[in-house]
DNA sequence: CTGAAAGCGCTAACAT
DNA sequence: ATGTTAGCGCTTTCAG
């Protein structure tokens, strides 16, 4: 397709700045065997003339893949596109380019977007996104991924614990946590949980989080309706739905995500059902939207686009001796959404 | 079980099939020259190997590139977030790579972006975002493209038209002159606009759009307050700031985008202005948050996911003789941000 | 410290 | 129809 790119070499620079191809790779490589004065004339001269690096005739000569592919859900959810924001934004400042793939949440897929990417040969892997709770594709996600990493290849995760690489670990137990104990001391008692999908870890880790929680109050879970549905907004309408029909006397739903919560403030505006008065609505995320929502949503913040950063940063470290953890941190951020329970005692 | 190896190269699957190298090149990529009997043999062998090319020795080799650069203002700002949704869904059945890059809005570091992937020899570039009303910057842009395409590289845009390449043209005029009618229609003649900076092609468009309706209702843009601050959300709190302290009496506020429009609400909530009876307010864009506002916001819609979409289709085709451009369609969407203005005559 | 030269794996002219 | 060969632009020995 394009043929001549601008047309610039390496072979260019090194003539312009007077010295051999090999001085030059040297000099812009930040290698030993240059004279600090030579590689500071060559760097001047690369930088005069905009010189950019042929990647594949870097990476075929067997130097370093500049490009970081990222494996989303889908950057058009929210959580996802801080985080790839997080990680562009870093990789901008490094000269690095990001693919972006979209696993759908489909363990098959996801491990068909990671072959791909190796395939292309990025240098760095960025998994963000819950794991599933499928054996045999994690196995074979772990495979095909340690054996890009024996290759050199740097990987780093975003929310898994299972795949032997670096792994930006959000907070979601604790946050789970926290999201239930501030409805537990607002007095809610009859609480129902819109949760994604059971299998993916993230859900599994937040409703720990919230088992953790009613304990401590002398609840347990099985004593409240837990919905699985999907993990997006969509899912947290018929969650609701569900809930409203078979416990109608539930004054506080959890919702797992931001997503999910909209869609839970969605349905109980259409149904009249006023919040926080007569139900209190908490989320999971803090997704950018959610102090615009109506009302202001009760969340849990991580900080996404930093754990885009993070995880870049991880994987732009050299391989440790095992792999790497970096929780996140959380933040419970009360707005509008929650309110005492109503006094419905009797 | 095939497993890509590396390390298979295609010389390796020639004389496993036992054919010369070039021959094998032809066959596994679909060119004329080989007998269907030979071709079949080494894709067959191909197969078995679990051969996969070295995109970088491809490419290098003059091959066809198979990586889409995609720039956008940023990811995580939800109407780019949506349009990239759209360029990766394509891209991912057509088995391409999506490469993105931040813009920040800043000509200078666009250009940077655009020579940064020409270098990296993507073979499909598409910009998404407002042009800007910078002369210089546009035309060296234009210029770079312009050798880019000339060397067979394929250039798509979103909104901005002097690019000289093919171009998804979304609805910004019509969009605006429909939001602005809607408005009038509701009785309103105190509106003040929150646009975004006014180099930004896009503004500069829904700002003609709502000159137009204006003007058929006798009025003019001069006769309104036009505040011009930052195309985001912080911009449209800082515009509502404005219009409330300089112009009271104002009964609608048009935002030129739906971020600007949450900006508004949230500011015209922290002072207490009802919407829609005291005060209408409508955005632009219809990002997928905007059902879920307080108010739901009265919009309008652009396709944006298809918009990503038909931008990749457009670059997927050969290039045309002259720009193809493709226009998006819009729909008002009215919701509660919007009501009559209120009875306020004098 | 620097330069010359040998590839990396593939495509595409050029031969046969 | 098939084979031979010259690069693509860079990194990396290996000489000097």
């Amino acid at each position: 397709m394009p043929k001549p790119g601008p047309g610039l070499r390496l072979i260019d620079v090194a003539h312009r700045a007077g010295v051999s191809l090999a001085t030059a790779s040297r000099a812009l490589a930040g290698r030993e065997g240059v004279s600090e004065e030579v590689a500071n004339r060559v760097r001047q001269v690369a930088d005069e003339l905009g010189y950019v690096a042929n990647p594949f005739a870097r990476t075929l000569a067997g130097g370093a893949s500049t490009t970081v592919g990222l494996i989303v859900h889908q950057v058009d959810d929210p959580y996802f596109a801080e985080i790839a924001g997080g990680v562009i934004g870093l990789a901008d400042e490094q000269r690095l380019l990001v693919q972006i793939c979209h696993s759908g949440r489909d363990p098959g897929h996801e491990l068909r977007q990671i072959r791909h990417l190796i395939a292309q040969r990025a240098g760095i892997i960025i998994i963000a996104g819950s794991g599933y709770d499928d054996p045999r594709a994690e196995a074979e996600a772990e495979a095909v991924l340690s054996g890009y990493q024996r290759g050199g290849g740097r990987v780093a995760v975003i929310g898994r614990h299972a795949l032997g690489a670096d792994a930006v670990l959000p907070d979601n137990e604790a946050g789970g946590h926290a999201v239930t104990a501030h409805l537990l001391g607002l007095g809610h008692r009859r609480i129902a949980v819109a949760a994604g999908a059971p299998g993916l870890n993230t859900v599994i880790d937040r409703m720990a989080g919230v088992a953790s929680a009613l304990r401590e109050h002398g609840l347990s879970l099985d004593d409240l309706p837990v919905v699985h549905t999907d993990f997006v907004r969509e899912g947290g309408r018929t969650a609701t739905e569900r809930i409203l029909a078979e416990h109608p006397s539930t004054t506080a739903i959890i919702a797992l995500n931001d997503a999910m919560a909209m869609g839970v403030l969605a349905m109980l505006r259409e149904r009249g059902i006023g919040v926080p008065t007569r139900m209190s609505v908490v989320g999971f995320d803090d997704v950018s939207v959610a102090a615009d929502l109506a009302p202001s949503l009760t969340t849990v913040r991580l900080p996404m686009i930093d754990m885009g950063r993070m995880a870049l940063e991880l994987a732009l470290e050299p391989a440790g001796a095992g792999p790497r953890r970096r929780p996140t941190g959380h933040q419970l951020i009360v707005r509008d959404s929650t309110g005492p329970a109503p006094d419905q005692s009797r």
